[in-house]
DNA sequence: TTGCTTTGGTTCGATATCGCACTACTTAAT
DNA sequence: ATTAAGTAGTGCGATATCGAACCAAAGCAA
């Protein structure tokens, strides 16, 4: 059933159309945000509120798929801001801990709001479902390319 | 069948995924490209390959979603590598038209072909008939994007 | 222990991205 | 034809991103 001679352009588009989609809903969103943040102070925020904080700055970066330096720039942006602390971690005198303050949090919850009429009204022209449908596959993805980043 | 107070969550999700895969795709396509050269420079070659050149900059920018302060400085990139040439556009004389070169095009089809053992990897561990399926609406929601972000 | 290697994080320098403001040209209105 | 409003492209300044080199702590070997 497959063709691999279309695999290859298949494939190459599915990158085209990611790379645009991310490029306008990255903008949209920064639309949304306050002055002066971006979707990577976001990203870090919804990670450590998803996944729990207390997570370590080369652990972030791994996860978000962004050199360890970026990620020391955009911590530092987000606790001028006060919207993380650091802590010593007891594991590890090298590294620190990444706590979410409140004002953290209300930041997340806050943008997430700001986006909502965005999403809502986004929900009445787009089928979700088939968007519920196709998710799975790009987790598949996601994971694959995960995988070949670190095997390389 | 749809779940309103689903929708947001998955659409949610949707880019969220969309963004990491932009992130990863990209990177593992620069690792592929000749020193120097990012993808802003690929997308740019491989519109004009596609659309056919002789377009103005502020039309590139916008198809690629990006601002046109952005495209004068790629496109200032690939010009000092002489793989585009700029001509007078003879229907308005404030604007250019951007023309690829031999050695524009031959870049073009390198890179895609330096691209092309990690997406037949790929194709071996991915289901691309199932790719190809949500192309469609992956379009859909560029589109829907792209007139959203026309109507703010 | 001592010394070698690895690892977490930052600093630094180079380049990319982007908003603002500006110039030059075009278009529309009269 | 004159003027006003709009548009294409660029220069500039601010910030983001990222790779290379670096430092300090950890892990490991003998």
């Amino acid at each position: 059933m497959s063709r691999p001679e279309q695999d290859i352009p298949t494939l190459f588009v599915l990158f085209n159309e990611i790379g645009i989609i991310s490029q306008l809903s990255s903008r949209l969103f920064e639309t949304r945000l306050p002055d002066g943040f971006l979707v990577s102070h976001f990203a870090v925020l919804n990670h450590l509120t998803r996944l729990g904080d207390g997570r370590t700055p080369l652990s972030i970066a791994q996860a978000l798929q962004v050199p360890k330096t970026s990620m020391t720039h955009t911590l530092k942006g987000l606790h001028k801001a006060g919207l993380i602390a650091f802590e010593p971690n007891p594991r590890d005198s090298r590294s620190k801990c990444v706590m979410l303050t409140g004002k953290g949090r209300e930041f997340r919850a806050d943008a997430i709001s700001a986006l909502g009429p965005d999403l809502t009204q986004m929900a009445q022209r787009i089928d979700v479902s088939r968007v519920a449908e196709a998710l799975p596959l790009l987790t598949e993805v996601r994971e694959y390319l995960d995988k070949a980043r670190e095997a390389d």
